[in-house]
DNA sequence: TTCACATATGCAACTATTTGCATATAAGAG
DNA sequence: CTCTTATATGCAAATAGTTGCATATGTGAA
């Protein structure tokens, strides 16, 4: 399991709430890691139960009180150990390609427009990634340092977006000459 | 839940036994869609629980016996239903990243020897979607016909894998420049 | 004043996937 | 003669992830 290792690595550099983590999984693994809210809280109960992480309360007025979660020495210890070892390659489910494969199944306009919403989607992501990079390009060059590898996962993100929508344009075009 | 639409478009075409099933995923839809033979068996059973498809037993000498299973009307019925609805953006849970992420934690020449690693299968994989390809390319116009949407997907197998490619240059020139 | 959104946490039930084990035969390589 | 690969099926336990529900307050918009 990763997810406790990407909470992990998360920990290492700052303390943080679920809600916190939350967060910080939207913005900064969020385009190669997927973690919804129940997840990160049950998560984090199991970890601190399993002493890789402890917790302080912290009260707040107006708003509910939080659990600030830091790294144990445990904690620190699996994290490296886990890094040490290899990990598989990503493994694709993709649902929409499954549809494709199925496509004589369906009218080709429900299926166009349903490629047209997953392009949609995809082109949002890239512009928030470009958007990203052009915030880290744009740093002074002793700033960028420490977001070296962020930045490494950033183009990630950038290459595979570009390439998905490529072959969008790929399918794009059959569905178009298809009709006619 | 997609398992059961993959197989379920399968049967559409062919009918087949589990075994089959499990080959013809690797052979088809095994760059888009993963799935283990115990989760494939397990599947077709509740499945047929379920009456989406039907089963007869082929005896064979030599071999143990063969469960051939087979669409249903209902299962074609939920098939069709399931093309015709929204599917969502595929999800991408990725540990590769989640390490690079982290990588200021770890040796360069660690990362650097799994990333190789990463590399080698991701090349193996390209050569096979290519030859694939070319498979398809070579067919006479008319023969092509009933594979043109399979051959999108394979496209979808192509553009990745080269992005992926591409992407990894980009890392590994990072890498080889901080150690100098 | 109501509605949406952000803050902050979590349980319970279900669905999906992985890992390890288990069985049995045949064919071919070393 | 043993080892690997292919054929053919499956159970059981554990882990991972989704979906629906639940609670409580503050802030800003319509």
């Amino acid at each position: 399991m990763s997810l406790k290792h990407a909470i992990l690595t998360l920990l290492e550099t700052e303390e943080g709430s679920g809600y916190d983590l939350l967060k910080r999984f939207k913005a900064r693994l969020g385009f190669f890691w997927n973690a919804s809210h129940q997840q990160i809280y049950s998560q984090l109960k199991t970890m601190h139960q399993d002493g890789l992480i402890d917790c302080t309360l912290e009260k707040q007025q107006g708003k509910p009180d939080r659990k600030v979660y830091h790294m144990t020495q445990t904690g620190h210890d699996t994290l490296v150990e886990w890094l040490e070892n290899p990990v598989k390659v990503d493994k694709i489910n993709d649902a929409l390609l499954v549809k494709l494969y199925a496509g004589h199944l369906i009218d080709k306009d429900k299926l166009r427009q349903e490629l047209n919403e997953h392009t949609a989607i995809h082109q949002r992501m890239l512009e928030t990634f470009l958007n990203l990079e052009q915030e880290y390009l744009n740093l002074p060059a002793h700033e960028k340092k420490p977001f070296e590898l962020p930045y490494l996962t950033l183009r990630r993100g950038i290459l595979g977006e570009k390439a998905w929508l490529a072959w969008a344009e790929e399918v794009a075009q059959y569905l178009e000459n298809s009709i006619h």
